[in-house]
Formats: C-alpha cells, structure tokens, sequence
DNA sequence: TATGAATGAGAGTTCATTCAT
DNA sequence: GATGAATGAACTCTCATTCAT
C-alpha cells in the first residue's frame, strides 16, 4: 500500500494503518517555502500523479503525499481538481511550445523550419513522456478539457498551415485556407499519433520518429506544392 | 437529476419525491423480451450514455435506465462495467471493420480501394458518431482498454500497409516493413484526427473528409511510390 | 468463473458471458423427477455450497446450479435460503443422533455406551466433514439458528447427563441434576471442538480422535462416580 | 428502520423522512478528536455492533453512526469491514489474555494456576459478552478469521498444555506431546462452550461457572496425573 | 502558513426473491 | 412442473472537498 511514496526528495513519510496515512514530516529541511516554490512542486507532483494514473485514477490524496504536502495546501494553491489538471495542461503545453518555436525560427526554408519544428516536437514528448501523457491522452477523453485542448492543437495546426502557405506563396501558387487547414489537421493529427507511440515506447529514439514524420509530411506536402490534387472518381 | 429520461422508446421512468427517486416501469407494453435483444438494447445505451458522459462519467444506473431495465439485468448479461465497455468497443469496431472491408474489395487497384475504404471508413464515423466517441477517444485514455485499442487499430494499420505494399510492388519496387509500417501508422493518424474532428462537426459531411483525407494519403503514397524520401540534413 | 460446475452426476451446463448464466441442459436423462428425490438432490447441494462458502458466502444461484437446477424450483420446495439452511441443519443433525443413538443401546455399562457413543460420533463427523461444518460451524454464529442448534445440544447434552446418572445410581451415588448437566455440558463443549479439529484435518483418525477424547470424558467422569470433587480455596 | 441510534452518549443521529434518512450531528459539543481517541470510541462501536448483529449483519454504516461518526472516518482510520473485525479481535484477546496472564502466575501450584486462569477467564468473558461474541462466536465460523482465532486458540492451548506439563513433572511423570496438547484441546474445547453458554446467560455467574469447568478440568487432568488412561476394547 | 479531522454524496456490485411464460 | 427474465434493496468503499485548530 506504501506505494506511492514520495521519491522527488520533498520529505514527508507515510505510515500506513487504516487508509488516512499517519503522515509523519522529517528530515531537518522542511521549511516553509515560499509560494512559488511550492507551486511548482505541486504541478510537478500532479503531472507525474496524472500522467500515472490517469484524471481520474488520480486522486487528491495521491498528489498531496507525492508533493509532500497537505491536500489544503493543494486546494489552497491550485483550487480544484479540475483546475490544477487545467493547470498542469498550462504548464506543459506551453513549455511544449515554446520549444517548438524557439526550434523553427520563422525566416528559415520552409522544409528546413517544418523539420526542426518536428525535431523539437518530438524531442519534448520523448523527454517528457509524462506531461504528453498528461497533456494529450487524458486531456482528449475528457470534455471539461476540451476546449483547452483544442486550443493549443489550433495553435499547432496554425503554425503548420502557415508554413505551408508560405512555401506555396514562394512556389507562386494559392490554395484555399480550409484545404490547407484540412491538410494540416491531418499532419498535426498524424504526429500526435506518432506522439502517442513514442510515449508508449520508452526505448524509441525521438529522432528516427521525427525523421519518419517529416518523409510522409513532407512528402505529402510536396504534392500540394506541386499542385497535384487527387479527386473522387465520378459514380 | 432528472437529466436522462429515457428516450429511444424503451420505457422505464424516474419519478421523483422531493430528492428521492422511485423508478417505475410505464406504458402498456413491458414484455420480457429474449436474452439476445435486451443485450442489443443495453448495447445500444451504454454506447450511448458511454459517448455522452466519458467512461468515467457514465454511471450504470444511467446506462440501466437508459436501457429502460434495471441494473442487476446489466451485470447479469454483460458483467462490469469494464467489461461492458470493452463489449461496446468489440461491437462497434467489428461493425465498422466490416464495414471497411465490405468496401475495400481485395481484387481492386491501390488508389481505388484507399478510396472506398477511406470513405466506409469517414462515412462509418459520420454515422455512429456516438460510435466513434466511445470506440477511441474513451478507449484511448484508459489503460485498461489500451490492448483492445492498440489491436485494433493494428489492424488498420496491417490493411492500410499491406496496401502501400502491393501498389509498391505493382511499381515494381520494394520498401523495408518497418518504413512502411510507419508511413501507415502516420496515414491512420492522421485519419483518425480527422475523424475525431467529424464526430465534433455534427454539420461537416463525411465525403468531404474523406476526399479530404485521400488527398494527404495518397498523394503522400505517391511520393513513396516514387522512390522519394527525405533525409535530415547533416548537422 | 466457470468454477462450480456441477460435479455431482447431475446434468447442466453453465456457458458464461457477464454474470447469468447461459443455462442449457445436457444429456439424454434430464427427467421430470418425483419431488422428494429432488428435494434431496438440493438439500445434497446445499449442505455441500453451505459448507464450501458459509451461509453468507453461499448463494442461491450456486445452489441452484450445483443442483442442476433452476432457481425458482429451489424456492418451491424449500422456501427461503434461511428455511432451506434449517432444512439442511435438521436433516443432517437426524441423520447424526441416529447415527450416535443406533450405536448406544442403552442396555451396555455406561463406559461402554460413552465409548460407541462417541465413536459414532466421531465417525460420523469424520465421513460427513461438510455436514458438519454446516450444522456446527455456520449455525453458531447465525442467531436466526441459534433455537435449532442450542435445541440439538440439548438432545446430546442430555443423553450424556443420563448416561452419568445411570452410572453414578449403579454405584449408588447421586449428583444434583445441574451439576450434572453442567458436566455434561462441557463434555459436549469438548467433543465439539475435537470435531472441529477433526474437520479440519482431512487426515485425522476418527477412531483416534473419538479415544482421546474418551480419556478425557471417562476419566474425568470417573472422579465424579467416586465422589472426588474440587471447590475453590477459601480467600 | 431507525433501529439502531447511539445510545452511547456520542452524538450523531438519523432524521428519517418517509423512506430515507439524513445525518445530522447534534448536540454542543462536537469536537474534533484526536486519531486516538476516535480509534477507541470506533472499536467500541464496532465490538458492540458486530456482537449485536454478527459479521454479516452488521453494516459499516451503523457502525459509523453508532461510534457518532461518519462513515469514512471509519475506513480512514480502521480500514475495510475485514480490517477492522480483525482490529476488533486483536483487541479483544488481547485484553483477554492479559487479563488471564496476569491472573495466573507462573510460579504458584499447578491447580492454583488453573483456577486462577479459569477464574480470569469467565471474569472476562462475563463483563465482556460483547466482546466474547465477536471474539469466538462470529470468527469461528468466518474463514477469514479463522487464522487469527486458531492462533489464539493456540496460545490458550500451549498454556493449558504448559500447566499440565508442568504439574506432571512435577509428580515424576512425563506425557507424549501430542496427548497432552489433546488434553489441553479438549479442556479449552470444554471452555470456550461454557463460556459460550455464559455469555447467552446474563443472569449466569461467571465465578460459579468457573468452578464448574475447574471440576471438569482439574479431575480429569488428575488421571492423567496419576497415570491412568483408557483403552478401547479389543473387537 | 499549514494540517489533521471530518463528511456528503455517489458509484459499482451483489443477492434473495418473484413474475410471466 | 419448470425456467428465463427481472428487480428492490443493500452494502462496501472511495473521493473531492472543507472546517477548526
């Protein structure tokens, strides 16, 4: 039952009898910290609890005793169960961002940028399995997480649709914004899919994955580029 | 709470008492009917009430009293609620398997039978969205159902590569199992993106998507058709 | 799950899918059987499920199945799962004092009467471990038949009473009838336990187990036919 | 229903309205108390509930009203309905055993020893009816339980045994192990359904009954003592 | 600031028991 | 006579959430 003790270094010991632990605090060093602090615990602990278990498999409790800390401070800091997994969501996604962006510099070649883009997609989910698992797995099963969810992959799809945009404009040719859109829905939808293997294969190398990606998208791209299009045959 | 009535005509109705309810059996007509179709019926609901609410959401009262019968008949026929779940998921994806495969004849040329099963396949989701819902985006976030999931969607993934291969080999050439698997894994992706995204659009049509996706799809097949690949530059 | 087919010659098999089961009826020879043969069947089962599960873990539709019959015939003839413990109670505790009085006539020496007494006793508990797990064990801890219990003590309470008194007037000594009882009583105490003990032990010797606790009875007894008592020290 | 209210000063009580209920806590003072003390009042509680209605028949919630708590301060603290019936028993024999440990000091004469055993022994049992009912009545015939029990059972046997031994030795005689760990069975066997027919007697006296079984006991040792022992017939 | 103590509410599951055929 | 179909009623257990200290 000793299960899940707290193995980030915050120290706080449980012994067990019954279900509420008799939770004994020790080790010199268990100050008062200061909020920020804490928070960033907390967040930690959650992400790690979430992506273990699961939204719902996760519970209150957990989280507390993994962030050495009472569950009224949890509350007290991070509100609700809802809001502190909309929290973690925050967190990682936008660190997830940041580290695609901060990849695909704007004023490279296209193909050049969709590659480092995927790069450092992939990098992050392979380095942090846990907040993918968190941040996508979890987030796309429940509705309150929805929109929070669709957001960001609208943020994604975005970035893809304007690199392609922009290699076709330098191609001199247009291509309707929902066509695009479609097409870069499916791209991102394929990398999340892709993401999602990665995360269950620890012993993947987020490389060779990414690599993978960029050939079908790319490719696929291409064609676009090219403007060939493919149309249903008539009945 | 009086949130869900029945309302796909089996009868069996909540009546409330300040904040206590009774249930009642109603109407003139309330047959034991054979084994056989109350299974179908509480198929029917669970998906349903599966969809709406989320695995975890759905509570076996409501999925009973959707059902119109009481819950003991529900453990008594389909199990747990684990297992009926993971018996929705074998309903519902033999149902769109089949559908796939009724489609997509073995003996027709590569592009063709994408198409016809790109499209059973879009037009299966459109249908049951409900379907859809539970089948994978509940399936997905769930650990215990991952097995379930990840065999079916293996499925998708042998057909899908199997042919990739037998156009490549009508091409005359020859590509390693595992690329080929990837790129097929990618195209599922990125299908079933664009189907999570039509079982969201209730107004969005499934032949449009599916075009749609064949665009992405082949027009990526084609590449690889070529011999063409990409490789990430040297550093 | 399919874990208590019935293993007793009767026919009826038990395909399983969630929790009723798909009940069909086996073998040429599954004949509309006279009531009292049964009712036997059941109350075969019953003592057998009763003492495999205990009365609470016992549950009608086990009973039911391992009779090789349907649960609603179990409820015609037998009533109630209480009247249906007590059917059992009263016919195995029938079959056990004729066992113990056809071995006693009362005519033999008192020693000579304990011992068969005894004897039977043991022997019959050694043949019928199950039967006496359901008469002794459950019902003790069940008020509901704590009368029927307490009323079958009695019986052997008082037969072993009489059978000190007979042998205490042949010597021509006589003890208050309480006092008797009460020794009575606790031989009976003490004999049960070795009972117990012997139903628990697949391995032990009845007939070893019924001389030692004839030591312990006669002898204990002896010094009451010689007038030996013990009082307590004054304080 | 409102069968069972706390009638045990602390205050926690059912309001029923038609057909259902709701908690309310009454009364100034409801502190919180320490773990502690709540774990006494719940043991309280829940021997008094057990003994009352038995294993099955008790429900946690009545316990939990009974101690004048909720429900999952119950589980918090003690644990499953399984846990805490074993928490019960624990403290119950171990009470028990103290008190007969302390009675009986190993350096007085060996028919000292037993009296005064014997005599702690029904004292216990006597104030403790409650207790003695979960104790032997209710674990008896729960296989969960029987382990515990036959462990006690197996303290109790070893001191008989160590007594009989003891005063054996000291008469220069010596017994095989095993005949006097049956003995010492049978003796407690006598015991224990004394002490079951004293506890289904209030108005019975514990002392009187001591000096019963004491008659029992100590004559019948005291053939064993001096060496005498029955043989069953030649057939 | 920080936490032990406490609880309302509800979910899944099981069972004895009975209709209706 | 016999059974498949059906259900009311409990019961155990868990969890998010909040006082009171």
């Amino acid at each position: 039952m000793g299960k899940h003790l707290s193995d980030n270094g915050y120290s706080r010991v449980t012994l067990r009898m019954g279900r509420y632990a008799r939770k004994v605090s020790t080790g010199p060093a268990f100050k008062r910290l200061p909020r920020a602090v804490r928070e960033q615990q907390m967040l930690d602990s959650a992400v790690r609890v979430f992506s273990r278990r699961g939204y719902h498999g996760a519970s209150m409790d957990e989280i507390a005793e993994v962030a050495g800390i009472s569950k009224p401070m949890v509350y007290a800091y991070l509100g609700t169960k809802e809001e502190l997994f909309v929290a973690c969501l925050h967190r990682e996604s936008t660190r997830m961002m940041e580290a695609i962006a901060g990849a695909a510099a704007p004023d490279l070649p296209a193909d050049e940028r969709l590659w480092r883009g995927l790069r450092a997609f992939f990098g992050f989910v392979g380095a942090h399995r846990d907040g993918w698992a968190v941040l996508y797995r979890q987030a796309r099963a429940e509705q309150p997480f929805a929109r929070e969810l669709t957001a960001m992959r609208a943020r994604l799809v975005e970035v893809v649709a304007g690199m392609l945009d922009h290699a076709l404009r330098a191609e001199g040719r247009e291509v309707a914004g929902t066509e695009l859109e479609v097409v870069a829905y499916a791209l991102v939808g394929a990398s999340e899919s892709l993401a999602d293997w990665l995360a269950d294969h620890p012993e993947a190398d987020p490389e060779k994955t990414a690599t993978r990606m960029m050939n079908v998208a790319w490719l696929g791209a291409a064609q676009l580029l090219l403007g060939i299009t493919w149309h249903p045959p008539e009945p």
